[in-house]
DNA sequence: TATTGTTATACTCTATAACTATA
DNA sequence: TATAGTTATAGAGTATAACAATA
């Protein structure tokens, strides 16, 4: 079995390793979050997804999480009884519904995150300032990988 | 708002862009997968983990999985049932079960895992060959802060 | 007539509790 | 007496189908 490093080589090799090493790290991070939380990881999905992209409709929600709108206006409703998100009638259309932070949803979403990049700055005291640098340079990669 | 590579600059910037960027790419990662397929996410984490480190008990897979073993043994099961996987018996404890990797089970997983690849090699085909190996480099960095 | 969202209902996945068999 | 795994049962989460309101 080849080290990570010599199986890199190829262009083949390096998605392989880069596939591995990314889902593994995710996963990780995962697991960093706070046991005792009252939100799903679908609640989660979703305030993540309005922190980063603003308000939007019971239907966008559930094309972009990739739900059937069901499960949406099901976790949005429990979103809504804890506090973390409101429901707003839309000026367009009547028949929609727009979903916004809350305070408490904001504030929440953050802390959570908060505490997984401690975690990761945390692990990155561990390297040397080369080795920081590099994955500084790094960074951008990866998220030009995963954005179309 | 900075643009990434400025707000990389601190340590603690870089911790929270690789966070996203790494969470990102293995979301999309893990969207590639074959829609059409049998097998669960927790069945494909057990044949994972089972071809990465080989034959293991329930209760061994239970714990790597972060599952209770009456779930382990519920999706061990269904592998069985749809010949992914085998069950054996201890000859070290009777009471253990050891599960392994059947042939089919073998191809399943590599063949889901070369679809994925085959979508990141082409996406790192539209990256310079300066950029390729910055993420060769960084590679075995992010495996190592996966990795305690 | 088509679309947005909800309600009703069923299925999958996981958990806890109780049980069987081996150590 | 403790441990590995299973069975029984219940609780989340999601899906499809049918429905109400609006475009």
């Amino acid at each position: 079995m080849p080290t990570i490093h010599a199986a890199t080589r190829t262009d083949s090799g390096l998605a392989s390793q880069l596939r591995v090493s990314v889902v593994r790290l995710a996963r990780r991070l995962r697991s960093e979050r706070e046991p005792s939380n009252e939100l799903s990881i679908a609640a989660i999905g979703v305030l993540g997804v309005l922190i980063r992209e603003g308000d939007m409709t019971i239907g966008q929600l559930a094309a972009h999480e990739r739900v059937q709108p069901p499960s949406m206006t099901r976790t949005v409703t429990a979103l809504v009884e804890d506090g973390y998100v409101e429901r707003r009638p839309s000026a367009a259309d009547g028949r929609s519904v727009i979903v916004a932070l809350s305070e408490k949803g904001r504030e929440t979403l953050l802390a959570d995150r908060r505490r997984r990049e401690a975690w990761l700055a945390q692990r990155l005291k561990t390297f040397t300032p080369e080795e920081r640098d590099l994955l500084r340079r790094a960074t951008p990669l990866i998220e030009r990988l995963a954005t179309d």
